[in-house]
RNA sequence: GGAGAGAUGGCAGAGUGGUUGAAUGCACCGCACUCGAAAUGCGGCAUGGGGGCAACUCCAUCGGGGGUUCGAAUCCCUCUCUCUCCGCCA
């Protein structure tokens, strides 16, 4: 969400600025012309309240003088402003609705080192700060050489009996799965090994937010007005709550209509949740297995920052969920997201992409994306500096998925899948899974 | 689900139709006093939006929205949230 007066004092940049995003035309004039109607209401109604309020305090002392002739000669002079202040009134708000209707549908704009690009083959792939290939290589995990033709982790799970599409399509439809024993137990212990990670090593704070959340905190982080159909919805009295498409909604509102010390800044808030997307724009696409599916649990690391740091926290959040990957022996590389393939509201957004043998490619495990103060002003979330008394302002918020925990297990499959139909364990995972080395295979 | 109470500035808490954007206390900032500190005294201290080169000024905001009125923190309607009691229930 913009600053109009930003615009009007920016608009050649902003102009350049928004034009390299895909498919929006919108310009600094069109917005400037609304905002030029707002403020010409503003002046003739401030005019006509100003008046008002002059004439309603004389009226007042008159009648505290009892002076009940001069009180009723007031109110008759009073009396023309009847029509013209609530219509003023009116006009206000629905100028002022208009704005913020016209504002709320533009995509953040991004920093300068986001690549141009019209889809994810613009992406360019990045090594961190001062990085290269060579400096990843020494963190990173190679990609594991299989003797044998890799299987793809819906052929893996289904041979063990322990990854079931066909019962949840008896359930629930297309696009959602039922797993079992110690597939089931897999995916539990991956989430667990990263929410423990965050909160003892990275210094997040575990959290269990809600999961159906209001219209208002989907504004927040902008699935609202623009990605409604992305979203489940179920009924709750006269309104509705949605299902949380990732737990980045309930916990970036945290700070929402709210204005908090420097002191608590950085805050950082970690959640394993269940996440809930209707994938309506992505009917056909990989339908197989367990890659795209309405409902997937992740583990969301989100930080609100002050406007000086968070471009460093991007980056922190990145090795963040780096780690993950890191001590999971899990080949990947990160990618800078091009203008044509970013969020609407990121100024920058770094994709994990995860080696996946069975599909011989790379797939996207993990997001982390800065976003300046543009959901902060969505939000009305703001942070008061600290030392001398100083105007609140507001603050920037950062969210990446650290990571998502299905796609996780696809990776944990069939990156360490046997010959044997078998499934080594990373040594990471072994403690969440009472010790064992292996699951499935020959029995 | 039923009955009731409530929501005021960073916090606590007055205020029930007229010069109240809002008493008082706490917190915070500045100044004075002090070697320094405490205590004390004096002053300052909300947010958003207009207009003005500026000094400054105007408008709006007492949970959100709508209404009554010349005038609303105060009256009415409605929504949201919090609390208490009753019922039901994991």
């Amino acid at each position: 969400m913009f600053d109009i007066k930003w615009i009007r004092a920016n608009a050649e940049a902003f102009d350049a600025a928004v034009s390299r995003r895909k498919g929006i035309s919108v310009r600094a004039s069109d917005l400037l012309a609304i905002d030029d109607k707002r403020r010409d209401i503003i002046v003739r109604l401030n005019e006509a309240q100003e008046k008002r309020n002059a004439l309603s305090k004389q009226i007042g002392q008159a009648k505290a003088q009892k002076d009940e002739a001069r009180a009723q000669e007031l109110m008759a002079e009073v009396a023309g402003l009847k029509e013209f202040i609530p219509q003023g009134e009116a006009d206000e708000r629905a100028v002022e609705l208009e704005l913020r209707n016209a504002l709320s549908v533009i995509p953040n704009l991004v920093f300068d080192d986001v690549p141009d690009g019209t889809d994810e083959t613009g992406n360019v792939e990045y090594f961190g700060r001062n990085g290269s290939p060579e400096t990843a290589a020494k963190v990173r995990a190679p990609k594991p050489v299989l003797s044998f033709a890799p299987k793809e982790h819906y052929e893996i799970g289904e041979a063990m009996g322990q990854m079931d599409f066909e019962t949840a399509a008896k359930l629930s439809g297309s696009r959602f799965v039922v797993l079992k024993g110690q597939v089931a137990r897999l995916e539990r212990a991956i989430g667990q090994f990263m929410l423990d990670l965050h909160t003892t090593e990275h210094g997040y704070t575990e959290v269990q937010p809600p999961l159906l959340v209001r219209d208002e905190a989907l504004f927040g982080t902008n699935q609202l007005p623009k990605f409604e159909e992305d979203l489940f919805f179920t009924p709750h009295g006269e309104s509705r709550l949605a299902l949380i498409p990732t737990a980045e909604v309930p916990l970036t509102n945290f700070v929402r209509e709210s204005i908090v010390a420097e002191e608590e800044l950085p805050l950082r808030l970690t959640a394993l949740t269940p996440c809930f997307r209707s994938e309506a724009g992505s009917a056909g696409r990989d339908t197989r297995g367990m890659l795209r599916q309405h409902q997937f649990n992740k583990v969301e690391m989100v930080s609100i920052t002050t406007p000086e740091t968070s471009v460093d926290e991007h980056e922190r959040m990145l090795a963040c969920a780096e780690t993950v990957l890191q001590r999971l022996g899990l080949h990947y590389r990160v990618m800078n997201l091009c203008t044509g393939d970013i969020g609407f509201g990121a100024k920058k957004t770094y994709d994990l992409e995860v080696w996946l043998p069975g599909q011989d490619t790379y797939r996207e495990i993990s997001s982390v994306s800065v976003c300046g103060d543009f959901q902060a002003r969505r939000m009305d979330a703001r942070y008061r500096p600290a030392g001398e008394k100083q105007a609140p302002r507001f603050v920037h918020t950062l969210n990446g998925s650290g990571t998502a925990v299905g796609r996780c297990l696809i990776a944990v499959m069939e990156n360490y899948q046997q010959e044997d139909g078998s499934v080594a364990i990373p040594k990471a995972l072994q403690p969440y899974m009472g010790g064992i080395k292996a699951i499935g295979g020959r029995r």
